[in-house]
DNA sequence: ATGGTAGGACGCCTA
């Protein structure tokens, strides 16, 4: 038996739903998390997913900016939306669905950008990162015999060399200085956190999941960073059969400066 | 060292 989650950042998804129903019918994840979404739940296009077999839909929207929604084509139960910093930013949705005999709390997070300078002094949005980052400590891998958390998002940092074109040429760029690679590194060990995508492709090989809009050329000039991740439990990293990035996503028309990144497990 | 593009909503913030 087989269960899979992805996780896209999708830029607004009123603008780019083509594209997820491009996504949806080309790969069946069992689950999608959705980040910046960019709209309030009341316009968010519920019938759509509904009509692609997803009826089942957490939403926690905004008007304009962040926003998250985790659907599913199995029923799932919105767990609760915490407003991290509270900010009243709509930045995580968590649920809680069964696969494998196991009950799984996924938490959907849109981590803060964070800005372009890094001091927390004088840039108070790297501030907020920053304490966002340390408030995450509060959601650790909860799991025992008959449950399992799954933790995915835009995460807003590449932590390791290989999540980065040059290590060297981004330590002083936002998303990969050392007081963000270090902090979201040890939030997750503390929290108990695998994480699965390199537990499946070790370092030193390259991922990349985000390419900025402002290259003349993405593919070629192919300076991308690994922003986006998938973590779960312990228990459920053991039954972990395969991450695919669909990095084919970013040429599309009009496409969204995230790809996909989808977490496959197989169970007895 | 700089500026490059995109979305939401229509001047400017955020990424």
């Amino acid at each position: 038996m087989s269960f899979s989650i992805a996780t896209w950042n999708i830029n607004s998804v009123r603008l780019r739903m083509p594209l997820v129903e491009r996504f949806l019918a080309e790969h069946r994840p069992d689950v999608l998390c959705l980040q910046e979404t960019k709209c309030v739940d009341d316009l968010f296009p519920f019938e759509a997913f509904r009509a692609l077999g997803y009826d089942h839909i957490a939403v926690s929207g905004q008007k304009g900016y962040h926003g998250v929604a985790t659907v599913a084509r199995r029923p799932l139960e919105t767990v609760e939306k915490r407003d991290l910093c509270a900010m009243g930013d709509r930045r995580h949705v968590a649920t809680r669905l069964k696969a494998g005999g196991k009950t799984i709390l996924l938490h959907n997070f849109y981590v803060p950008a964070g800005g372009d300078e890094p001091d927390p002094q004088v840039n108070p949005k790297f501030r907020h990162k920053l304490d966002f980052i340390e408030e995450m400590r509060g959601v650790p891998a909860a799991f025992d015999g008959e449950s399992a958390s799954v933790l995915v998002g835009d995460l807003n940092i590449a932590p390791l060399e290989a999540d980065v074109w040059s290590h060297k040429q981004l330590l002083k760029i936002v998303s990969h200085t050392p007081v963000e690679t270090q902090g979201l590194e040890a939030m997750r060990a503390h929290g108990g956190w695998a994480d699965l995508m390199r537990q499946h492709i070790p370092a030193p090989e390259k991922i990349y999941t985000w390419w900025s809009y402002r290259a003349r050329d993405w593919e070629a000039s192919n300076r991308g960073r690994r922003l986006d991740h998938v973590w779960s439990s312990a228990n459920l990293a053991a039954d972990l059969t395969g991450i695919e990035v669909v990095k084919s996503a970013r040429g599309w028309e009009r496409p969204s400066d995230h790809v996909p990144v989808i977490a496959r497990f197989g169970f007895e």
